[in-house]
DNA sequence: TAGATTGTTAATCGATTAACAATC
DNA sequence: TAGATTGTTAATCGATTAACAATC
């Protein structure tokens, strides 16, 4: 039980499919699931599952299993999403205006407080409840509103410089939407979110379903 | 060599990397690019990419390293985005909007030709070029226009009933951009595109680097 | 030629699964 | 109690890395 010390990667990607199945058994009235259960339901065996929450401080019960309730609670912690992470968007084309406006992530904590785009017929416009901004108000509004997240919405082309002024503008998380690959310093965290990659990988997984 | 034979999964996964970056290379009108050229910038190791490209039928140039070009398109036949997959975006709310209309898609070979909702409201309304279609139409139009992929784009509690409907009418690949899993007959491709997912793992890569 | 880089094998490392005693 | 299910150890499996001969 290696609590505190880090999860491993393809365990934290899978917490997060435990909860978001656990939120909904809750959702419906479920009050317990078994590791066999959550295996079954998610394509997975009941070892990895019981072997991936043993890297939480949460205990099964003999003969019933975990409290979905339970697992809600201590995987939202585990995740970090216990709290609300303040976000802002950067780029307001198709794609950015969506992600500023999906209630989802409000809903799981986290909180898009801003948008922004340096496209001069854009600033000034709304987003929703938001107004945006130009890239030269970045740096005061992501320190005067302790933003930590930074939503990476702009073309593959723009994505890196998008990227750097994040960064210089003090965020410490960057979910990036675009195709290209971001470098950032070692103290930033960068994860993409893979939209295109994943038809890509659908693409492979129909091609070899038809051979 | 083994050719034909299936890809590692993970190994798919970054050849989406390798081919995004090789693009970009070419488009730069850089020719060559070594396996520890790419290593560096996608951040693995040169032996993993060497190792990653024996999967595919091309060979790189001792002292220069791996054509550009022939990267691009051996890569994309590969993945089997070397042709048009003909694809639908089911639900017409803010992300299913913005990705019907996300320019991005067409380019890498991923053609959407219909938009489908059940919302009475939404019906006949247009996005881009579009128009929004009830799924009462979702059989016809899919067999008739050879469609092989739905984009789903509903709220979660719609996810599996809309994943439903699209397997009953023939599509053979999904891309699901809701946080709920969807279940399928094993012949039917599912790549989850994890964009809250993505949020929980960057909370959680952000919480690790705080501490 | 000398040096850089590939392709491939073998070694290491990590992740998944099987198995089973402990528990309720 | 008997049976279901956890938590954990050990075994297996697969993925990554190191190493190096072959190549240009």
């Amino acid at each position: 039980m290696p609590f505190n010390s880090t999860i491993p990667p393809l365990a934290v990607k899978r917490m997060t499919e435990y909860l978001a199945h656990a939120r909904e058994l809750c959702r419906n009235g479920e009050e317990w699931v078994s590791s066999s259960g959550l295996a079954e339901t998610l394509g997975l065996t009941s070892s990895t599952v019981r072997q991936d929450l043993s890297h939480v401080e949460f205990s099964g019960t003999s003969k019933r299993g975990y409290s979905t309730a339970g697992l809600v609670q201590v995987l939202t912690s585990a995740l970090g999403a216990d709290r609300q992470w303040r976000s802002i968007v950067m780029g307001v084309g198709n794609l950015g205006r969506a992600l500023a406006q999906h209630r989802e992530f409000e809903r799981q904590g986290f909180d898009i407080c801003g948008v922004f785009d340096d496209d001069c017929r854009k600033v000034g416009t709304h987003v929703g409840e938001l107004m945006v901004q130009p890239t030269t108000e970045l740096k005061t509004f992501v320190s005067e509103n302790q933003i930590k997240i930074g939503i990476l919405a702009v073309p593959a082309t723009a994505a890196q410089e998008a990227a750097n002024e994040l960064v210089e503008a003090g965020i410490t998380g960057l979910l990036n939407l675009s195709i290209t690959h971001i470098a950032t310093p070692r103290d930033i965290a960068v994860v993409d979110a893979r939209i295109v990659a994943s038809l890509l990988e659908l693409s492979y997984a129909i091609k070899a379903l038809e051979e």
